[in-house]
RNA sequence: GCCGAAGUGGCGGAAUUGGCAGACGCGCUGGACUCAAAAUCCAGUCUGGCUCACACCAGGUGGGGGUUCGACUCCCCCCUUCGGCACCA
């Protein structure tokens, strides 16, 4: 009989959906695994061939670690937000919630149609009102939610308030400062502005990205790609909703240290949040009681700081501007305005306007002008720098472009074409109350902060490139934001009770023709009447990125049902953290990023137990076309799953893709290969069964012989060790040696080969399972116990030495294990080869490793 | 420009507390089976030299240098590819 996977395949899908074979629940006996996969975005073009790979790698490291005792949750889900369907339903009227149900059928027929071996019942849908319900429910938790600086951690919004009404900000380093009393006078608006500025949710008008053609805004993250795809991102201040994610910058850089996940993921988000330890400094204004406030990493240099540089849109530009330059800066303004941070890097002149006034350089007393250029980023910092053109190559390039003074405040070599941006001994750095001159760049930097702030002109600082994460967006399919901006100005949230806050029915779909959202146009929507008190107010139309039901999907999977809480808290200390995280490195900054900051934000208000939600993260690489490009549709090189499956099978596509290379490379697919891996099976299949469909007579109850027995035990143990460290295709290339070595043998020891399928079954489930089944076995294998290895069988009785002549091999013999060190050395110099090289000239030095080699280094 | 990862046969890749380079698979070559083909099985396959052949010799892990009895593995410099960041003060 034929090796009919199509058949089997379809039967044991079959088996383990009506067994409901991978349903698991909690269970204190056992020591629990959580291994997650990044769950899909349904896309309308189904799922490609990089999907399986992350699934795969998954699935086997389940199969065998259910196999070897463990309860493992393993599910899946759909991440199915997103603005493909709102755009369809643009085009069609069809509404977004038809497309996706349909995007899900043929993403969860695929799925299984790989036998992955998922616990179907935990299936989550972030469109599903009933999941949604909670997305909303953690965002009113952010909003409810402050950051305590002094505890560095998230606590309930009310207790900031009473903490104002007893003793204002005294306590709290803040730059509003107001008393108690000051607090109770404020009004019901003034006091929601005060607590917007701590809550964790809150709403900014801030200068975003809005695209246009999108009809939204987006994220600072998300703003690469939409531009690489050729839309136009433009800065524009709207009011938008914001999540305080910088409050969290240094426990999201300090707790990425215990992680495991790849090095380059957490470089990447550790650049990202770009924490940098400088100082604040205050520059007086000359004439003016303002001052400039600079942000500067090399405090040291402040002797050097010739001129200062304000962003183009920094606020103390219009003060500053003198009546003489007023229509030359505002020129500058417009144009700075107009560009885009894109092209404002891009440019290689450094460009910028004098504003016409002076401010003191607080360490030398001196007056220096205030420019304005586009350089300076009105984002990061404080918007304005003290320029020292001696040791920055920008403000060296700005000097030398409008002849502003150079002064070298730090030994250097010679080199008058360029800055010196190093470390080195202060010059030219006395003052009439302090001096760096001599002091290595530590000590200068420890010396001038503890005078400024002796001064009160200045003081220590560390500062983030992170940015707080704009959370709304203009989209219709997403969660609506559970919120009501009543007539007055106060905002309300919808009461937990009322969640979830469904999205309502539109008409027709369109765009709203405004900055809003496709909400808008639902006006029994929109408009709200407060049932108790008449007051009128309008909800939220923006919704939330796609971001956010993918920030805690992994909680829901714990507890899907549960319609009392997001997740029973037991379950919750059951099963997480997160064991085991695969998914693509595209989402290294993005939902990595966003998800650590809300889980740390539940652990603080006590809603989950663990700081950190994933333990080890690993990144499957990317699979390329069959000529080793990017697979896309206009260079033909697609490959689709189904074709695959069809012609080969689920389980050579996944022994395939496990096969192809290390899980983490990028690697190209390889028809041939599929083949390869395909005869693989051919051979396993033929190993048992004969062509009139019986079990191989050759298979009997005899004991292995000792050669056998040894490679068995060697399988075993490597298939295991390679599971455990992800290594698949070192796996399944033992598999293949064990095969090849058991179709020789004559008769075939029985006991060894019925393990040999349990092996074999994390990478193709389906097979295993048939051949488990006609070798008399009645239940599924998926939970019979993994083969256990014996080390002392697995060690070779007799080991080859090679003997060396001045380190190149000249023989090798078979020795028994262990032989000891003076018996290689004599049978070396015995050894016909050796001698050869040898030729009589003096053995200056003997190298003899047990088990391994004897190198003679021989005179000349 | 800066940060990170990686360069091994015709191809995908194996081998690192420094000790036989090329496991396994693909492809290719030859053979068996067959009327023939497919499938399957067996043998060979890093390069060069020498040889009827076996054997033997030399070279070989991006390039150059170094440490070492011995380097794919460790150190220094350079080149290439991929990923990320990119006026972040």
């Amino acid at each position: 009989m034929k090796y009919e996977f199509l058949k089997i395949e379809k039967k044991w899908q079959e088996y383990w959906d009506r067994n409901r074979t991978f349903k698991i629940g909690e269970d204190p006996t056992k020591k629990k695994l959580y291994i997650l996969d990044m769950f899909p975005y349904p896309s309308g073009s189904g799922l490609h061939v990089g999907h399986p790979e992350g699934y795969t790698a998954t699935d086997i490291v389940t199969r065998y670690k259910r196999m070897s005792g463990f309860n493992v949750l393993h599910p899946i889900g759909w991440d199915a937000f997103g603005l493909p369907a709102e755009r369809y339903a643009m085009q069609t009227n069809i509404h977004p919630r038809t497309t996706t149900a349909e995007n899900i059928a043929t993403f969860r027929r695929q799925i299984k149609m790989l036998g992955l071996s998922y616990d179907w019942d935990r299936e989550v849908d972030t469109t599903d009102p009933q999941y949604y319900r909670w997305t909303q429910w953690i965002f009113l938790q952010l909003y409810n939610s402050w950051f305590d600086p002094r505890s560095k951690k998230a606590r309930p919004i009310e207790t900031l308030r009473e903490e104002f009404r007893a003793r204002g900000t005294s306590a709290l380093e803040v730059e509003h400062s107001f008393t108690a009393s000051e607090w109770i006078g404020k009004t019901p608006l003034q006091q929601q502005a005060a607590l917007a500025e701590y809550r964790l949710a809150y709403i900014a008008e801030i200068p975003v990205n809005w695209c246009e053609q999108l009809g939204t805004v987006l994220a600072n993250e998300e703003v690469d790609e939409w531009t690489e795809k050729g839309y136009s991102v433009v800065r524009r201040p709207m009011k938008q909703w914001m999540m305080r994610i910088t409050a969290y910058a240094e426990r999201l850089l300090e707790d990425a240290d215990e992680l495991d996940w790849p090095i380059s993921t957490l470089e990447q988000q550790r650049n990202w949040i770009g924490r940098s330890e400088g100082a604040h400094i205050d520059f007086p204004i000359r004439d003016s009681h303002q001052h400039i406030r600079v942000f500067t990493t090399r405090p040291d240099t402040l002797f050097g700081a010739t001129y200062m540089v304000l962003a183009p849109e920094h606020p103390l530009v219009d003060v500053l501007t003198s009546v003489t330059e007023r229509s030359h800066v505002e020129r500058y303004r417009k144009e700075a305005a107009r560009k885009s941070d894109v092209e404002r890097g891009a440019e290689q002149e450094k460009t910028g306007i004098f504003t016409g006034s002076y401010a003191i350089n607080p360490a030398t007393r001196e007056q220096i002008p205030i420019w304005i250029a586009d350089y300076v980023l009105m984002g990061y910092g404080t918007g304005a720098i003290m320029a020292v053109p001696g040791h920055d190559q920008r403000d060296f390039e700005f000097a030398k472009k409008f002849n502003l003074p150079i002064r070298r405040v730090v030994e250097a070599g010679q080199d008058d074409d360029a800055a010196y941006e190093g470390e080195g001994l202060g010059v030219n750095s006395s003052g009439e109350e302090v001096s760096l001159d001599a002091l290595s760049t530590p000590d200068a930097k420890k010396t001038i902060i503890a005078w400024l702030e002796k001064k009160s002109l200045g003081r220590a600082r560390v500062q983030f490139k992170l940015h707080d994460w704009l959370f709304s967006r203009q989209r219709y399919w997403g969660e609506p934001i559970p919120i009501i901006h009543m007539e007055d100005g106060t905002l309300r949230q919808v009461p937990e009770s009322e969640l979830p806050l469904l999205l309502p029915e539109l008409a027709k779909f369109q765009p709203s023709g405004t900055t809003e959202s496709p909400l808008a146009l639902a006006t029994n929507w929109v408009n709200y009447v407060d049932p108790a008190d008449g007051k009128k107010g309008r909800r939220e139309t923006n919704t939330m990125p796609q971001w956010a039901g993918s920030c805690w999907y992994y909680l829901r999977y714990i507890d899907p049902s549960n319609e009392r809480q997001f997740c029973d808290p037991a379950k919750e200390k059951y099963w997480m953290p997160v064991d085991l995280y695969i998914g693509g490195a595209e989402h290294a900054v993005l939902h990595l990023m966003y998800a650590r900051f809300w889980h740390k934000v539940l652990f603080d208000l006590g809603h989950v137990s663990t700081k950190e939600p994933f333990m080890k993260l690993r990144h499957q690489g990317l699979i390329l076309g069959e000529d080793s490009r990017k697979m896309s549709k206009s260079r033909g090189n697609v490959i689709n799953p189904d074709t695959v499956v069809g012609e080969y099978g689920a389980d050579s596509m996944r022994l395939f893709e496990m096969f192809m290379g290390p899980l983490e490379e990028m690697k190209p697919w390889s028809t041939r290969s599929v083949e390869g891996v395909f005869r693989f099976l051919n051979r396993v299949w033929r190993l048992f069964v004969t062509e009139e469909e019986t079990i191989d007579a050759s298979i009997q109850d005899i004991p292995p012989t000792e050669e056998f027995e040894k490679l068995y035990h060697q399988t075993v143990k490597k298939v295991s060790l390679d599971i455990e460290a992800l290594r698949f295709n070192t796996a399944i290339s033992q598999l293949m040696i064990f095969t090849n070595e058991a179709m020789k043998l004559e008769v075939k020891p029985r006991a060894l080969l019925r393990n040999f399928v349990l092996v074999l079954s994390p990478f193709a489930p389906h097979i295993a399972e048939e051949l488990w089944e006609r070798l008399g076995n009645k239940e599924s294998l998926a939970f019979e116990s993994w083969p256990s290895y014996d080390p002392g069988k697995v060690i070779e009785k007799t080991i080859e030495v090679v003997f060396q002549v001045n380190g190149k091999v000249r023989s090798r013999v078979e020795v028994p294990l262990d032989t000891p060190e003076e018996e290689l050395e004599r049978l070396a110099l015995d050894d016909v080869g050796v001698k050869r090289h040898i030729d009589g000239k003096p053995i200056k030095r003997k190298i003899v490793v047990k088990n391994k080699l004897v190198n003679f280094v021989v005179g000349s």
